[in-house]
RNA sequence: GCGCCCGUAGCUCAGCUGGAUAGAGUAGGUGGCUUCGAACCACUUGGUCGGGAGUUCGAAUCUCUCCGGGCGCGCCA
């Protein structure tokens, strides 16, 4: 409804634009907006004001002149100026009404579009590595991509979801180290513990699971433990394939799946690193310099130079990550966004700047970046510090297994990428009950509460024949209920384009709540068969939108709780 | 010192590309289940939107500058 009226402002600007001599290039944006308070009607535009400069004239002159320009229109009973210049719209209650048919004819692709045109995005998010369970920082990180990639879905993006590790290099040599260690019964506080090594009790899981021998069917690697304590490079590849099946376990219980596992390991052995090394060189924006090679980032907005290839011969690891990326742009991702810890965001720019050294094609922005900020964990009232090698440590999984993967997912994801958020467990665990997210899922259960209550007084309802009803729904409750759901797809769209998935929680929760509030002063199964007719169907519309919104945040929509 | 993020009610956080009297949850107070599920609702207490300056019809929102907090600033990833 909010188009249509979008589109009798235009007709009106076009048609005064005849009659006065308006500047040629003046080309006014319509804004139309719901209003926050029913005196102002129910959509209002500030057009006139943002006309008052260019045409220099009183903002409540040029409204007026709107008004008069308007074309009729059958949803429209009156229009207003108010305030320092406002026009505002108060439509007929028909007009409102139909977006239940919308929702009802559309079902679970209400708020669906196609704008995104089968653009073919790639979103990278979690890319842990294989050092270790994942953690709160992973969970979120999983929770924000994956409602990324819902999102991007449902506003008709060819949306490839991928994960990155890094399975060879410093780190699984720690890590190889570290189970080797343990296989020889060493412990972390033992003098002869290797440097650098991780300490947690999972290492010794890792150990004893290689020493007996064990299969692991990881989602992109099958080894059998040797059992042999001295093989090192037979603990790093069963150490390796152990953690990534227990973060596949992790993301699974979580409802996390990716399309593509992606190995660093390949682009050395493919020689992609090779060739983007060359081709960085043969651009001229290399140099030698203390035994190492030197890329000059600093020609693409870096602040210093950085190193490709150490004097030990070895390359840095932002190396493999260019040419990681200029391999995500040749498989064709016009967008890619990168989903990580805002602890990373220095590889931003170093690995743009590298992707314009290799002078592609590539624009300058690309590829984008959603950075998440850390999470703090509270637990008895202290904040629990993440460290692998301390082994201390908030695992994905415990979390799923004392607060519920919905609230887990739900707490992850409700709030900015950009915020920090602070997840304190033992106010999750003991008072789940008044989660936000129970709050929205028990709105879903009541309606089919009513629904299977309605079932058992015999009468009959169906979607077809409720809308015949719907002007019965004239409460004010009931025509706000109604601008909310109306609401919906815009807020999708706009989530989607903003990259910010929480503002879908914050629909769904003011949703809820007008709904609940409703709910409780009017009775849904009134002996009326007109009105039970058209609230049910209101209510079965809210549930619908619950159910879509929670499905774009990975969150489940129970019937009954 | 430089870069990024944040600073809104006691606490945790929303406030869409600037819009009409700043919102929610939680915590505190008072009420509401013989009636569709009380995991709910109604009312209520609580804020110089970190400070200052600027941009304009209008700023929590944009710009600048201070203050405070987080994270980066490796020939680690």
């Amino acid at each position: 409804m909010k188009a249509q009226i979008v589109s009798l402002i235009e007709q009106a600007l076009n048609a005064l634009k005849q009659g006065e001599n308006w500047p040629e290039d003046l080309r006014p944006q319509v804004q139309v907006d719901l209003t926050r308070d029913k005196s102002h009607g129910d959509l209002a535009s500030n057009i006139a004001m943002t006309l008052a400069k260019p045409l220099r004239k009183s903002p409540r002159d040029i409204a007026q002149q709107i008004i008069s320009a308007l074309p009729a229109s059958p949803m429209v009973n009156k229009v207003e100026i108010a305030g320092p210049g406002f026009i505002n719209f108060y439509l007929n209650n028909s007009a409102v009404a139909s977006v239940i048919t919308d929702v009802l004819g559309q079902g679970s692709n209400f708020g669906r579009s196609t704008i995104g045109q089968s653009e073919k995005v790639q979103v990278e998010y979690v890319s842990a590595n294989p050092t270790g369970p994942l953690h709160v920082g992973h969970g979120r990180g999983a929770a924000v991509g994956d409602a990324l990639c819902r999102l991007l879905q449902a506003t008709g993006h060819d949306v490839t979801r991928e994960f990155y590790y890094n399975d060879a290099g410093a780190q699984i040599d720690n890590l190889a180290r570290s189970v080797q260690a343990r296989c020889q019964g060493l412990e972390p506080d033992s003098d002869q513990w290797p440097t650098d090594g991780y300490r947690g009790d999972y290492i010794k899981d890792v150990a004893q699971s290689y020493l007996a021998g064990d299969r692991i069917d990881a989602e992109d690697k099958h080894v059998t433990g040797a059992a042999e304590p001295d093989n090192l490079d037979a603990i790093r590849d069963f150490a390796v394939a152990y953690l990534r099946r227990e973060q596949d376990l992790d993301l699974k219980a979580f409802g996390v799946n990716f399309d593509v596992y992606f190995l660093e390991s390949s682009l050395y052995s493919e020689g992609k690193v090779d060739e983007a090394v060359k081709q960085l060189v043969e651009n001229g924006h290399t140099y030698e310099k203390d035994g190492a090679l030197w890329l000059k980032t600093t020609d693409f907005g870096d602040d210093k130079d950085r190193v490709m290839r150490k004097s030990e011969g070895g390359y840095t690891y932002f190396v493999p990550d260019v040419a990681y990326h200029l391999n995500k742009w040749q498989r064709g991702f016009s967008t890619v966004i990168n989903e990580q810890g805002a602890d990373h965001h220095s590889t931003v720019t170093r690995v743009r700047a590298g992707l314009q050294a290799l002078n592609a094609g590539i624009p300058e922005a690309w590829p984008d970046y959603v950075l998440h900020q850390m999470v703090l964990v509270m637990r008895g009232g202290e904040e629990v510090k993440i460290s692998k090698r301390a082994g201390s440590y908030v695992t994905l999984r415990d979390l799923i297994d004392e607060v519920g993967r919905d609230a887990t997912r739900y707490f992850l994801v409700a709030r900015a990428a950009s915020s920090q958020l602070t997840f304190d467990i033992d106010l999750a665990i003991s008072q789940s009950n008044d989660n936000p997210v129970y709050y929205i899922q028990y709105a879903h259960a009541r309606v089919c509460s009513v629904l299977r209550k309605l079932a058992e007084q015999g009468w009959q309802w169906s979607a077809e024949h409720s809308c015949d009803t719907l002007d019965r729904l004239s409460e004010e409750a009931e025509l706000a209920l109604m601008k909310r759901l109306s609401a919906y797809p815009a807020t999708v769209t706009a989530a989607a384009t903003h990259r910010e998935p929480h503002t879908i929680a914050n629909y769904l929760r003011e949703l809820a709540g007008e709904f609940h509030s409703y709910y409780n002063s009017f009775k849904m199964l009134d002996d009326d068969e007109g009105l039970r007719n058209a609230r049910v169907a209101l209510s079965v519309a809210v549930k619908q939108v619950i159910a879509n919104g929670l499905d774009l945040l990975g969150v489940s929509a129970p019937e009954e709780m």
